[in-house]
DNA sequence: TAAAAAATATGACAATTATCATATAATTTA
DNA sequence: TAAATTATATGATAATTGTCATATTTTTTA
């Protein structure tokens, strides 16, 4: 059982709200677990008993469509935390989350969250505006889906990936996705996504090497992406 | 200034966690508005000072997408509370909210709902509930825009028209919208939105009787929805 | 390390969907 | 009511995107 008081996460989540007697309450029933690359923390349709505090790593939000395809909602990474909606909601998870890089990450029980949400004010406020946030986001990209070509879409991913994640010394985007991943983001065949890379590639807005993909034309990007 | 006490919509909505004091502090402060068809609201980017309880009609809630078209993202009907999100965020409206029909509505300025908020944990929690509802229905057209094709959305959109609006005598869909308006939800041309229903149509899946469209055989349009 | 498997890449083609043109019907305005 | 405007409808065609086939490269496994 380590704790959760020096635990850096609390910073940058809505967990900042509490107090250290809340923190070493919270310290004594978490779950502190790894999870490797590819594996499931949560999927569509489960009951998830509590929340997931991401400690480190980044995972994907997925949902099942009709036709059998995986569609990536949104990518969480270090402070965010998982299963709020359902805990909120009292229903089973909505969303898949899958390790797309070794995490860490605490499962904090419902009770304890409960708690937090009935006695401290502040809490509450910080996961509603955390959900408002994914609300706004969700209707954001909804009407990107909706209204925007798949070139458009992925010049938008491309550049979001590289605001949120950031980039290696080579430029290149720090998170690791497979083309079928990114397709996934985008709403498109993998197909699709790799040609569109290719021509990006051709035309020197971006380069590739192996996974690795670098934005060598940000203007350029920005004028495709609406 | 009319009583809130008695109002039918105080059942249906978030606020029916609101005491007795509570509705008599907001009925002196509430300001109820007519809004004839066609008239917003409010409009994406505005600073909405507050939130509007519908007590009659139904409004879309709109975005407008860089190529210039304004994709729905929902209707919002009797019950519901608009600008919730912006209030909690404190942000400008995400979305323009637009009557599709005359609507009474009222109006409750922001230092109201803050006080329910602080003082009322039932209310908070309900509107943390609906805004969860929200985010999973976002969720979920999303994955729909992005995997479905058009004639999937357009049938899915019927079947939850007349899911969520009911159906008049004749078993056309209550909720009048123009096909310019439908083709905006389900994210396409206006012409390929006509010319899905005439294939609809001739199939005798659905009839169309000028703008009044009813659904007739439900089965088939259940598949062709995923 | 070699073989197998999976991921990436590209071509050919088909299906879907958008765009433009134009006709007709419905609604609004003068 | 007549004219004008707007909404609905449909055809022709182009653009976008998906699917299937098949290399090639990379990664994993034995």
């Amino acid at each position: 059982m380590s704790n959760c008081e020096q635990c850096i996460v609390r910073e940058i989540s809505s967990l900042k709200a509490l107090s250290k007697g809340e923190l070493i309450s919270m310290a004594h029933c978490k779950v502190s677990k790894t999870v490797k690359k590819g594996d499931a923390i949560f999927e569509e349709g489960e009951s998830v008993n509590g929340v997931f505090c991401v400690k480190e790593g980044v995972c994907k939000m997925t949902k099942l469509s009709p036709n059998g395809k995986d569609q990536i909602v949104k990518l969480a990474k270090k402070g965010e935390l998982l299963g709020q909606r359902s805990l909120i909601s009292d229903e089973p998870a909505n969303l898949s989350a899958v390790a797309l890089e070794d995490m860490e990450i605490c499962f904090i029980p419902k009770s304890e969250v409960i708690q937090f949400f009935n006695k401290n004010n502040q809490f509450s406020m910080n996961v509603m505006k955390t959900i408002c946030g994914d609300l706004k986001e969700a209707d954001d990209l909804m009407v990107g889906m909706a209204q925007k070509s798949v070139k458009a879409r992925l010049a938008f991913t491309l550049l979001n990936l590289e605001e949120t994640f950031g980039t290696n010394d080579d430029h290149s985007l720090k998170i690791q996705l497979s083309r079928d991943e990114l397709a996934s983001i985008i709403g498109t065949a993998t197909e699709s996504c790799i040609r569109l890379l290719s021509d990006f590639n051709k035309l020197k807005i971006i380069s590739l090497k192996g996974k690795a993909i670098a934005i060598l034309d940000k203007n350029k990007l920005k004028k495709l992406a609406d």
